[in-house]
DNA sequence: TCTTATTATAGTCAACTTGACCATTAAGGG
DNA sequence: CCCTTAATGGTCAAGTTGACTATAATAAGA
């Protein structure tokens, strides 16, 4: 961004010094990814579709496409979750959370032609309905994350990327909240925590804990869950608001002298 | 990455259903900008080059350049990092960090073009020589980072994000030690902490905690530096290797009961 | 209906960590 | 030689964590 873009290759001439020729530079196509999780049976999925074209015709990948003329990475991300899986921008399950990731830029990652992709990952919340495939993508479907292997381009590098991403960020920030309900109880927020890091909490320390981290959760009026439970009723929390904790909830993994 | 690409508005008829044809997609531009930090003088510098083009002629800007036709954008920083600063990308004083940030993709701006650009982090450590120049980015200049305002294009926004994502990781990894020499004392090591937050910490409290962090430092042979201090000399330690620190070092903020 | 399985919630306690200090050591500069 | 400076070594009370026990409230089943 500091100085003059170069001439393309091809054609020195077109080279612009003060005005510009946008045929002038080397052309890149960019698209968008999209790394969709949610918490289903105690188990963290991703959203897949299976290819119509080649290449990789047939194989799963994650949502996508290209950017719009005049849209930005994130509009195109928001645009793609709608079209591919029918979640509504803002409608009753629209993700809670959508967050660029990073950007996936291998010349050779797309035998086509040169592509620059921007990730994100995105959350929708627990109770989730089927996609319901409208457009090209038809074939969406909820898939467990430990099957979703070989997928197509450099998907299981962007996957894996995502989940190392999520992982870290519920330790510091109140994100497993966008896994849940607009109301939940706090065993179903444990489950969040112990489906995406794949460990097991103790459940009163962990109750413990949340409630005396500001801003992750807030009580819900003073109504309790009974329909459907096995146990004793839980009180309803809502997401609390904060961006980050402090302090943070941290992983049960090596600590200071393991 | 999961249909065919849409056919340039201008011209449907090149849509291209099995192959490819690169004409056939809406071209972008694509760039990396460089928030190149150290630390000078108990202060954050930033690296930032004045332009020699319109736009934004002869206003700061954060170095940074066009992606070459089979360049991945990492290339492309360590590339233009080379190249516009003269910090060679195996030299001595190479940058010990170079950390995707994120991708700045609003169609506006650029005025000229449509330019998504893929932002980086870039550290390198402490005694630090000034830029030299080569290339047309002959003004490169270490700059305070208070003193970085109103900067070319969004690199205000580029620069504060990336401010807060050097903030952040001190917390949770060894970053901190990319802002060192090869050899360092635990008040240098302090120093950087301090700096980067803003804040002041304990020294005795510091040095417990940094020794209690498996993988942050390790001590380097026996040495200790006495040239040049006023006071005792200090015992040097190297970086330990540790990705991510277990417990983290965490800012001195707000706190669960503040 | 009584019992049992299940889940939520309350509480305890020792080990560990943290923040705020004070003390000592080893230089360099008048 | 004394003073200043900086590194390093401790102490101690308060807070936090991990492991664990206990009690409460509900649904399902005998």
């Amino acid at each position: 961004m500091t100085e003059t873009p170069p001439a393309r290759t091809a054609d020195p001439a077109h080279s612009a010094p003060e005005g510009y020729d946008p045929g002038a530079f080397e052309p890149f196509a960019v698209t968008v990814d999209l790394a969709v999780f949610t918490v289903r049976e105690a188990r963290l999925h991703v959203l897949l579709v299976r290819r119509g074209e080649q290449p990789y015709r047939d194989r799963w990948a994650l949502p996508g496409g290209f950017l719009h003329p005049r849209e930005s990475a994130e509009a195109a991300a928001r645009r793609e979750l709608a079209e591919e899986t029918g979640l509504a921008p803002e409608g009753p399950y629209a993700p809670l959370h959508l967050e660029q990731l990073r950007t996936y830029s291998d010349p050779d990652r797309d035998p086509r032609m040169r592509v620059v992709s921007v990730a994100y990952a995105a959350l929708v919340p627990g109770p989730l309905p089927e996609p319901r495939g409208g457009g090209d993508a038809a074939h969406a479907r909820w898939t467990a994350l430990a099957e979703a292997r070989g997928l197509a381009f450099d998907h299981d590098r962007i996957l894996a990327d995502a989940h190392d991403r999520v992982g870290a960020k519920l330790e510091y920030t109140g994100l497993a909240t966008a896994f849940c309900p607009p109301e939940f109880t706090l065993g179903e927020l444990q489950q969040v925590y112990e489906t995406v890091w794949g460990v097991t909490l103790d459940r009163p320390n962990f109750r413990r804990k949340v409630l005396a981290t500001p801003g992750l959760v807030t009580p819900a009026h003073d109504g309790t869950r009974r329909t459907g439970g096995r146990g004793k009723p839980a009180v309803l929390y809502r997401a609390g608001g904060a961006a980050v904790l402090h302090p943070p909830l941290l992983r049960p993994e090596r600590r200071t002298t393991p």
